[in-house]
DNA sequence: CCAAAAGTGTTCATAATACACCCATGC
DNA sequence: GCATGGGTGTATTATGAACACTTTTGG
C-alpha cells in the first residue's frame, strides 16, 4: 500500500455514504418422526411484526463477522443450534421488506437432522417451534401440533425466502448429496432411511429397486458413500445393510 | 398496523446499529468477434485499488432501490450498458475485503450479446474494456489487445466473484437456457450460432450431430424455440436454417 | 473443384422408469 | 402364516457421446 493510498484510507468517513442495516436469516429444515419435512420458526418477541412467526435470523455485526458467521451466531443465540453447514440461498434488498428501514436480508439455507435439535429458544427470540410443510390452495401452511400459520401470516418477506428455499432444496436433491445432511447418523444408515428424506423433500414416493441402482451408481460406485458390510436390526421388519458417507468434506 | 408498533417505528433509531456498507458488483461476459467468451472490466479512478481493474459496480443507495436496481444503475453509469438481465450470483461479505471498512458486496452476472455492448466509460470509473478469458498455470488471465491482466492484480476480492461467475455458468449452460441470452439477434438465429457459444462457455468443441438433437429436444419439441422456416445465406459457406426464441419471458 | 460450413443417419453405453417378483421377520 | 419392510432381476425407453457420411456454396 503507497503512501497515497494511506492517506485516503485515514480520510475516508464512513459517514458519507447511507448505508442499509444487512441481516443473516436462516431457512431451517428436518424431517420428523413421521418423515415429514419440518421448518423452523420463531415468534418474534418485538417489534416490527410482533408475535408473527419468522425464520431465525438477526443484525450482521459490521466490521466484525460475515453473513455466514452471523448466521451461524444468530441461529445459535436464537435456537441453541451448532455446528451445522449453512448454504448461501440468496439476498433479499427491496427497500420496502422490513417497515423501519432498508434491511437487506442475506438467506441461508440449513438441512438438520432431528436429533441435532434440541432446540432452546434465546432472549431475542420467542419461542422456537418445528412446522409440517402442507401445501394447500390458499399456499403452504405450517403445522404445528397445537395451531396452524398460514405462510400469509409470516414476519417480513419470510414467505418468499421460505419458497425459495423450498424450490432451491428440491432442484438441487436430484444431483447434490444435500440428502445426506439430513441423515440421523452418516457413519451408520441403510438405504430406506436415506430414500424416506428424497421422499420427504420430493413429497413423492419413489421406486425401490430404482432409488437403489442410482444410490449405488452416483454415491457408492463414485466412493462418497461406502457400505459397511454389517446389518442393523430392528429397523423394520427384515434387517438392512449398512452404509455410511465416507468423505466428510462438504 | 396498530399504535404500539407505530410508536415503536418512531423511537426507531438507525444509530443504535453499526452498518456495513453494500455494493451491487456485475460481473459482465460477452462473445467477441472470434466468437471468444469476454469479461468486462474497468480502471479504478479512485483509491482504493486505485488504477486497478475491477468488476463495475458501486454502492447501493440504502432506502432507494434493491440491489438489482443498484446492479442496473451502476452498469449504466459506469458502461452506458442498459436493459439487461441481471441474475445474482452470490454474496461476498468477509469483513476485511474491503480496506476502507466492511464493504459486502451483492455479485450479479449479466450475459450481453457483443452488439448490446456500445461502451461509454462513465465518470466514475475509468476506461471499460472487453479481455478474453485465458486459462495458464497461474490462474485465469484476461487479455486485451495490447496488454494482460491477471486475476492476481484485480481489486478487491474480484478474483473470486470472476471464478464464481465463471463456474456458474459452465454448470448452468448444460440445462438452463442461458446460452440464449448471447444471440446476437434472438429473433433470427441459426444452429450453429447457438453452438458456438456452448463451445466458447464450455472452452471445448461440441458434436455438430449431437447438439443438433439435443437443441431440437430442449428447445423445439418444448416450443421454447420456433423453426422460421427460412434460411438465411452469407453466415458461412452454406444457407443455414433460422430459428427464433419464442418466449420473451426470462 | 474443393475446402469449409451445414445437415443427416446409425451405433453403443448409460440412465431413467416401470413392473414383477423373492426373502426375512415379528406378531 | 401373512403382512410389511428389505432386496433383486428384467424390460423399455430416453439420453449422451462417438463416428461416418452427404449436401451446399463461395472462392
Amino acid at each position: 500500500m503507497n503512501n497515497d493510498e494511506h492517506v485516503f484510507l485515514q480520510k475516508y468517513r464512513e459517514e458519507d455514504y447511507k448505508r442499509p442495516s444487512v441481516t443473516a436469516d436462516i431457512v431451517v429444515f428436518t424431517l420428523d418422526e413421521d418423515n415429514d419435512l419440518n421448518l423452523l420458526l420463531i415468534k418474534r418477541r418485538t417489534y416490527p411484526f410482533k408475535d408473527c412467526w419468522a425464520v431465525p435470523g438477526g443484525f450482521l455485526k459490521a466490521n466484525e463477522e460475515s453473513a455466514e458467521e452471523a448466521a451461524a451466531r444468530e441461529l445459535r443465540e436464537e435456537t441453541g443450534i451448532q455446528n451445522v453447514y449453512l448454504k448461501q440461498l440468496y439476498t433479499f434488498s427491496r427497500p420496502d421488506r422490513d417497515p423501519r428501514t432498508h434491511v437487506i436480508s442475506v438467506a441461508f439455507t440449513a438441512l438438520i437432522p432431528k436429533a441435532k435439535l434440541t432446540i432452546t429458544a434465546g432472549d431475542d427470540a420467542g419461542d422456537a417451534q418445528l412446522f409440517k410443510i402442507k401445501y394447500d390452495i390458499n399456499g403452504i401452511l405450517f403445522l404445528a401440533p397445537d395451531f396452524t400459520i398460514s405462510e400469509q401470516n409470516l414476519a417480513f418477506d419470510h414467505k418468499e425466502i421460505i419458497r425459495m428455499a423450498l424450490t432451491r432444496i428440491r432442484g438441487r436433491i436430484d444431483y447434490e448429496p444435500d440428502a445426506f445432511e439430513l441423515l440421523r447418523d452418516r457413519s451408520e444408515f441403510t438405504i430406506y432411511e436415506l430414500k424416506r428424506i428424497y421422499e420427504s423433500i420430493k413429497n413423492e414416493t419413489l421406486n425401490t429397486a430404482n432409488f437403489r441402482k442410482s444410490f449405488q451408481r452416483n454415491y457408492l460406485n463414485t466412493g462418497y458413500c461406502i457400505d459397511l458390510n454389517r446389518k442393523s436390526k430392528n429397523t423394520g421388519k427384515r434387517t438392512a445393510e449398512l452404509y455410511a458417507v465416507k468423505s466428510e468434506a462438504r
